[in-house]
DNA sequence: ACAAGCTATGTAACTAGTTACATTTGGCGG
DNA sequence: CCGCCAAATGTAACTAGTTACATAGCTTGT
């Protein structure tokens, strides 16, 4: 048996030899397959799968200077907000023949930049990070490598880089409105980590300028249980406030949970409103009013962006997407009991 | 200036030219500088800084025969327990110096084949595949390419790639077994789309043999949403049933949800419990009990089994899971009342 | 009948690195 | 003062494809 010697991989030149052409012409059946008679055709085809060739990704990436693959940098994938973006960006990136490759940084700009090192490494031709908040080194890398790339979930004009967005600020503010038109003016407000996390900060101050609201502030890891716990510190907090301002969906699940389990009404006693909405923020209960996040489009958008600055080298201008606020059941008016 | 004219990427020969060194020895500035001179090493570290160099990827690729990159396939992204296991197979790849490709199929077989070559095509040195369904392409491009693959989310030691996974049919009998001994009889089954997806129709296998439990099969998509309308459903059916069988947490939320909706009390009127163990699910109100899947464990094994596949050629064993029954607040025994 | 033209194929030079082997250089011991 | 050895560097051949250009062979037109 001619293949059972063989240990390695076969080659061009393998195929070459057993078919008694040239390099090229095995090139062109696998390229242009039309423009070989098709007998040399049949005969370098029958060589292929005798020596069961497969061709070089590598070798071809070194002549096409083009690898397919773009690289995603995000805090976590274990957040149904990530995971619905990436879906998206995925998605319309395969619609340009580009692959994904999905690198978490725990939200650690550190991390982050090692991480986008690696992605340049495997020959990475764009890079999509999360927010603006990152290591010079990211910078230097991709001044360096001269490498397309785009920030995105926040949206900021003057960044280095474009931003593909929507207004964290502007969303933050949407909800403390929502909640000050409801009669309002002492809210809970509960975000998690502030560490290197730009958009819960843009979040924030979003919620400054508000003279008429007072509030009160509890920082929680973003998970379900950590909004349970932060619910526990508001309701044991000197002064009750009439309603919590959920910087993110999944708080205000944990929220909305925990004064269920404390017989707290919601929303006769207290208003809960989140920011995010999440998929499953409609069926809570009572579900969650919270202001709309459209990543999905976002990362369509990402996805295109990124997908013609790489084929056509033309770089992108900042695209901001509204924030729209959801009303279902979890805010009523202060008076209205 | 010298950098201005040039158009494209500086290489290894043009770095060398500027230094007036060898390739040879820029190359050794790259990979193992301790082998040249201090004087040289500066001199050529300038040269790569001026030409602004940065090594190819492809070109190392094709001299290593190795590309760091591994392939994951999955129906979607968008769902927390996908989210989750991918989430755990990166970080613990990335223990391994290797990337992660995602490329979803949206379930679908032809889909799966295609993304498959795909990730062939960019070089991808491993390959992760979910559920044992597949279309013969798939096979055969494993086959052919001598790829490193394994099947997750279902455990068959019988199958043709080893499989890393939890026992479906098993975690469908836990669940029935559990509503069986709280005396549950009459039990509504809300399961997943049946077509192509194996894990689904595993735990439905589980269900069977049983006797002493009448089972009414609902199919729903898997979303909340749908999990709602499979609530109505049940409701309006001829006979009521006294628990409800979800095969996914997803769809035991909307179950849930639409219960409370309509003023049924869970667990006093009807059961319900969920299979996966989904980070939400100790929160919603009641608390699911469900059949928790260790999907972390799972991606963690996955990534150790395909890197070691890769990196020393021993191809894995199959890896058997256990699930186990996590009893919160939704089911109860139908005489307890 | 012979040049033109087309198709099919081959040759060899590219792509951009790594690396085995050869050579130079300098220090040090005898 | 010569030779030996090691460190430093260079040469050229690899890795595995693509492709520009050359050429062989055949058909067709005048």
């Amino acid at each position: 048996m001619a293949n059972s010697r063989s240990r390695k991989r076969a080659n061009l030149r393998d195929v070459a030899k057993l078919a008694k052409v040239s390099v090229a012409t095995v090139s062109r059946v696998l390229n242009s397959p039309d423009s070989v008679s098709e007998n040399t055709r049949a005969i370098v085809d029958s060589a292929i799968a005798q020596l069961r060739f497969v061709p070089s990704a590598a070798a071809r990436a070194i002549n096409s200077g083009r690898s397919r693959v773009v690289g995603a940098l995000v805090p976590t994938l274990d957040h149904a907000i990530f995971a619905r973006y990436l879906a998206a960006l995925e998605q319309t990136l395969s619609e340009y023949r580009l692959s994904l490759v999905v690198a978490t940084t725990s939200g650690d700009p550190t991390i982050e930049a090692q991480k986008a090192q690696t992605l340049v490494d495997i020959g990475a031709e764009g890079l999509i990070v999360s927010g603006i908040t990152h290591e010079p080194e990211l910078y230097e890398l991709i001044e360096r490598c001269q490498l397309p790339a785009v920030a995105t979930s926040y949206y900021d004009p003057e960044f280095l880089l474009p931003t593909i967005g929507y207004d964290n600020a502007g969303a933050g503010r949407i909800a403390l409105e929502h909640l000050i038109s409801l009669g309002h003016s002492k809210i809970a407000v509960v975000h998690g980590s502030l560490t290197s996390n730009d958009r819960t900060l843009a979040r924030i101050r979003g919620l400054e300028g508000h003279d008429d609201a007072e509030l009160i502030y509890f920082e929680a890891d973003l998970s379900v249980e950590d909004g349970c716990k932060a619910a526990q510190s508001i309701l044991s907090a000197t002064q009750q406030p009439t309603a919590v301002l959920c910087l993110s969906d999944v708080l205000a699940t944990g929220v909305l949970y925990e004064l269920k389990r404390k017989g707290i009404s919601v929303p006769e006693a207290i208003s809960v409103i989140g920011i995010d909405d999440l998929p499953g923020s409609a069926h809570t209960s009572p579900s969650l009013t919270t202001v709309h996040l459209p990543v999905v489009r976002m990362g369509q958008a990402t996805a295109v962006a990124i997908s013609e600055w790489i084929e056509n080298g033309t770089e992108p201008s900042e695209k901001l997407f509204e924030t729209d606020l959801v009303i279902r059941e979890s805010t009523s008016s202060r008076f209205s009991v």
